[in-house]
DNA sequence: AATGTGCGCAACCGCTGCTGT
DNA sequence: GACAGCAGCGGTTGCGCACAT
């Protein structure tokens, strides 16, 4: 342990992702598909190192990331996972699937912290969790689906693709749109409202739906307003960090709770505090606005 | 208009764990 | 079993932009 892995050679460049640099990648995952990082550099000519490689395309030019801001399902569950998992951001990318593990990070760290900081100083004193840590995650769902379809939701008021920067790292949404048509499953083009997009929970609960959980899907529909059937695109896109993902990689060790403990915690939970009474849970939702 | 400040996010760094030899 | 190489993960950094003053 304690290798050294860094882009410590000469002639490696550091920094943003040129077009040029993203379009050479690209091409060459088109040709050989995602993985032996190692190999990309070499073959491609780029003077980039394998890592740089790697997160380049899982964090930005894979097709089906779903960039602009999340919506506040989306922000709920991450909330909930967040608290079963702890920082496991892979794991709970895992259940966003067109979210990258570095998105939901940033996502947490730089709003969603904020909020439940914010939320447990309103409500010190009144809590009984005797860990700061941990919110009552589905509180927290209940309080966002308590908002969803109200129109008042910060997140939702800019569609994902009204990305303002100029700069090129911002705009490289676009090169997913370069793989259009070379997929095994090419996404599903459905324009949703940004609340009601929870497509990306079916494409993991798929993989459960078959395996363990047939009961998952009605169950999360009751649960998810919008919710809509998996798509096909599931083994593809859920690559990045997905537990049951196409390689058959183990994805959770024994750190980690079986999925479908989770699965149903996360449910009976959300479920259990969708009765809460609107009262409370509008005294507790200004915390997070 | 110029400057300061805060925020968002892409990218990097260091570490862990898995796999092959 | 020990070791080495690699992919993946989580924490952190730094740049660029937006907004406030």
């Amino acid at each position: 342990m304690g290798r050294s892995q860094c882009c410590d050679k000469v002639g490696i460049k550091r920094g943003p992702w040129t077009q040029e640099e993203d379009t050479i990648l690209v091409s060459y995952i088109q040709k050989h598909g995602p993985g032996n990082w190692r190999s990309v550099p070499a073959n491609t000519g780029l003077m980039r190192c394998s890592k740089s490689c790697r997160l380049r395309w899982t964090n930005y030019l894979r097709p089906g990331i779903k960039r602009g801001n999340f919506t506040q399902s989306e922000e709920g569950l991450i909330i909930h996972l967040q608290s079963l998992l702890g920082n496991k951001w892979a794991a709970i990318a895992s259940y966003l699937p067109q979210r990258t593990d570095n998105d939901i990070k940033n996502y947490w760290n730089t709003h969603l912290k904020k909020k439940i900081e914010k939320h447990q100083v309103a409500t010190n004193g009144r809590t009984t969790s005797s860990d700061s840590n941990i919110v009552c995650p589905a509180l927290v769902i209940s309080t966002c689906h308590d908002n969803i379809g109200s129109g008042n939701s910060h997140h939702s008021d800019l569609p994902s693709s009204d990305l303002s920067s100029s700069s090129y790292a911002s705009s490289t949404h676009n090169i997913s749109r370069l793989l259009q048509g070379w997929t095994r499953c090419p996404p599903k083009v459905q324009p949703t409202a940004p609340d009601q997009d929870l497509t990306c929970l079916g494409i993991q609960m798929k993989v459960d739906q078959e395996s363990c959980h047939p009961p998952f899907n009605e169950e999360l529909k009751q649960l998810v307003p919008a919710w809509e059937e998996p798509s096909a695109e599931a083994s593809f896109y859920g690559s990045q960090s997905t537990p049951a993902c196409a390689d058959g990689k183990k994805r959770f060790d024994t750190q980690n709770p079986p999925l479908a403990a989770l699965e149903n915690w996360l449910l009976d939970e959300a479920a259990r505090q969708v009765d809460l009474s609107a009262g409370y849970i509008d005294s507790i939702s200004h915390a997070f606005i």
